[in-house]
DNA sequence: TCAATTTCTAAGCATGTGCCTGGAATAGAG
DNA sequence: CTCTATTCCAGGCACATGCTTAGAAATTGA
């Protein structure tokens, strides 16, 4: 009996994601986004409930996409030291393409809104765990193929890896290649 | 002939700096502005211009603020890996202080408006500059002091360290004290 | 074909935004 | 004291903000 819907909800989103991760959150304004996402306000409340759910919405949407895209190489059950250092290296292309430094979405958040509401604060939290859980996973594979020392202590060293990732999230918005790699490289370099 | 203030500019611009800091720019509003600095909007902009001028003002006086206190041990002539050391760890209560965790200023503005507005840049850009140049000759003395091998690499370690303060500055707001000293630790470790 | 049910459109709400203006208050110079 | 330059204050400007609502348009089952 209903009329049908003219979007995709995982359509507007994946637009709607790329309007919040240019602008961040306070300055992407409504307007913008029913232009950007192609559909009127009051689909997007009526879809999303307010500006807040929508983000919300975007920060689960970004997981996803970095999860199914970005992390996959790390996911491998035999990713070890060679994934790790392919990946970090590789952030510094990927977050400077397309002439914009757009950083990670995450990172962005936390900086800008940080710890001030719950909500998206735990979306925060649930991203920095999933990659402390890759990160060590990888760790132990490495100790295990005897890529690095046996008594390295992973648990340390994951959450040091994801203080780098958040680091270069930031640098890349203002360093260069050349440094972002010089830091990458020393942050491996360490693991020996 | 003129009649005289009645506040001091630099005083105010300490009170604006902590409104930006906490808020970031775009959250600031005018209105809010002017209730805690205790002056008019009129003066306001009859000091600073606009609200972009009052932030650019500001991003300089704290970069003055941190130079005179927080960078004060690694400005020593001798300073070396200890100062690093006790400046890196010291970072970690600093930040989390007072219940919030307001980051680095700088850091936070990188994050927000990144290379946006040119003139906001080039404010980063001569604070980030200063670091470098800071690091660098601390490395150099340690180096010296025979505190860290001959042979490092100083100019790659001091952009390390850069990114590592970047790496701090924002994941002070998500991460505990533990994690963090743990990321530090690692950091200095490196230089053996 | 029609009625039910949902989507969509456009207009508007109250409030907040950065910034400006006219005139009162204040202080120094003559 | 008077004149004048400057600061301060109140109010207001045009526009942007997040969000809502009434009604038209569209799609389905009966």
């Amino acid at each position: 009996m209903p009329r049908n819907k003219s979007y995709s909800d995982d359509l507007v989103l994946e637009k709607a994601m790329n309007v919040f991760w240019v602008h961040g959150y306070e300055a992407t304004s409504v307007r913008l986004l029913e232009k950007e996402m192609g559909i009127n306000q009051f689909s997007i409340y009526a879809s999303f409930k307010n500006k807040k759910g929508l983000f919300i919405n975007t920060l689960q949407k970004y997981r996803q996409l970095v999860i199914e895209t970005s992390f996959q190489p790390l996911l491998q059950e035999h990713a070890g030291f060679a994934e790790l250092e392919r990946f970090l290296l590789n952030l510094t292309t990927l977050k400077r393409s397309k002439e914009i430094k757009k950083g990670c979405l995450i990172v962005n958040t936390a900086g800008e809104l940080g710890e001030k509401d719950p909500e998206i604060a735990h979306e925060l939290n649930l991203y920095y765990d999933f990659i402390r859980n890759m990160l060590l996973r990888v760790l132990q594979n490495a100790v295990a193929k005897k890529e690095i020392p046996e008594n390295t202590d992973v648990e340390k060293q994951a959450g040091f890896f994801l203080g780098v990732m958040q680091g270069v999230s930031v640098a890349s918005k203002t360093m260069d290649k050349t440094r972002l790699n010089d830091f990458i490289s020393i942050a491996l370099a360490q693991l020996k």
